[in-house]
DNA sequence: GAAGGTGCTGTGAAGGTGCTGAGGACGCCA
DNA sequence: TGGCGTCCTCAGCACCTTCACAGCACCTTC
């Protein structure tokens, strides 16, 4: 008998193509199409994962993980969502789902977290990073000096990231290119440089050290 | 035998869930329900982690926390909270916790990030070169001599670098010259002078021998 | 002791390295 | 379409590093 799985979806083509397809994949998938009946059968149907999206009738998606969890079911949970702003991942996962999509989404990229998920591999979130008074949150994609937030661009926020993961090694700008920075792009070393002025500029000048001759350094 | 956790969560039903699931997983579990017997058997049990909620009868997980550290007792520490906006995730980073899950927690990634917390058990201490007083950390670029940095150009820093790692042997001017120069470069001979120069300035004039017609040597 | 070899160091030129402001390209949104 | 934010290039500048050179000190050899 097949890994089951249920898909509790309110749009109705997307419902039936996901059946479709995870059926195809030999898995076997009932759906739901409203909040209080996906509850409902997430908490009797003995399935081994749901699929989930956030927005449903009668009960959102949030709220159904939310119960189902309080009510210690275990169930993995992979949460779809559409990419609206209002709301975002670490909402997703803060009420205890353990994995989260965005649509529009790739259906092979959800049929890949859907087998980690039930291989009993949640996606490892990373800790917030701290150096000094400086701290990085990677889910919520935040970063306080201080505990005053820090507004930081895509690109900014990368650097960052990458560099706070190695606090007080020094990291060549070749390195910056390759992984900050699409290493295939032949983006001139000069734009590490600029990139480096700006967040000097929001996370201070002291911070962020020039060894000159092999890279930058965040100090620790 | 065994990877021993430590639970500690005042909540029976949690606990026992948190039990029972840990255990099919293969860890060894036992559990405390109060602060102040949670603290006593992290410091005496041996265990490899502890789960620890925040709200306790008798002690709070963060003055549990509080008091290992402050008794030097390292064990990883993953803390569980209601999400109730008093404490928040900085406060139980800053009280000493390794990671933090907001309830609902989804058991899934409580066990990626437990996991995490035992893989990252042994941090990785990157080799740092010594001779005598001097010592030389090539992921940190750093180099001090008794204890007090020592600031070098990329030239210095690499002629020290080819040095410290052969301490004792004669190296000859032409080996420097292909190794820490450009082999291609046809720099004069009397460069590799000019910077064994420069590099005993900064490091003693006594660390560095001259061997007359033969290099140089690296006193140990 | 003379002569030549070897190594040391101060000076200064040339060029390398990094920082910054300006501005173009692009995508997004109203 | 125009305004805005972001990304990135470019050019100019300031500063630092590198290295050649030359003069000198010292050692070795004869």
């Amino acid at each position: 008998m097949g890994v089951r799985v249920l898909v509790v979806e309110d749009e109705s083509r997307l419902a039936a193509a996901l059946q479709r397809g995870l059926t195809a994949e030999g898995f076997v998938v009932d759906t739901a199409s409203t909040g209080p009946s996906g509850l409902d059968a997430a908490r009797h149907g003995g399935y081994d994962a749901m699929i989930l999206d956030v927005m449903l009738p009668g009960l959102s998606g949030y709220e159904v993980v939310r119960r189902l969890r309080a009510e210690e079911h275990w169930l993995p949970v992979l949460m779809l969502s559409a990419k609206d702003g209002e709301y975002d991942q670490a909402d997703g996962l803060d009420c205890g789902a353990d994995d989260y999509l965005t649509k529009p989404f790739s259906y092979v990229v959800l049929l890949a977290r859907l087998r980690a998920l039930l291989r009993r591999g949640a996606p490892e979130r990373p800790t917030v990073l701290t150096v000094g008074d400086l701290r990085l949150d990677p889910a919520r994609r935040r970063v306080t000096r201080a505990d005053v937030e820090v507004v930081l661009t895509a690109r900014e926020y990368a650097l960052l990231d990458y560099l706070i993961r190695r606090p007080g090694e020094v990291v060549s700008k070749t390195e910056l290119l390759d992984h900050v920075w699409d290493g295939g792009m032949r983006t001139a070393p000069n734009a590490v440089e600029v990139y480096v002025g700006y967040l000097r500029r929001k996370i201070g000048r002291d911070r962020l050290e020039t060894v000159r001759g092999a890279g930058y350094r965040l100090a620790t």
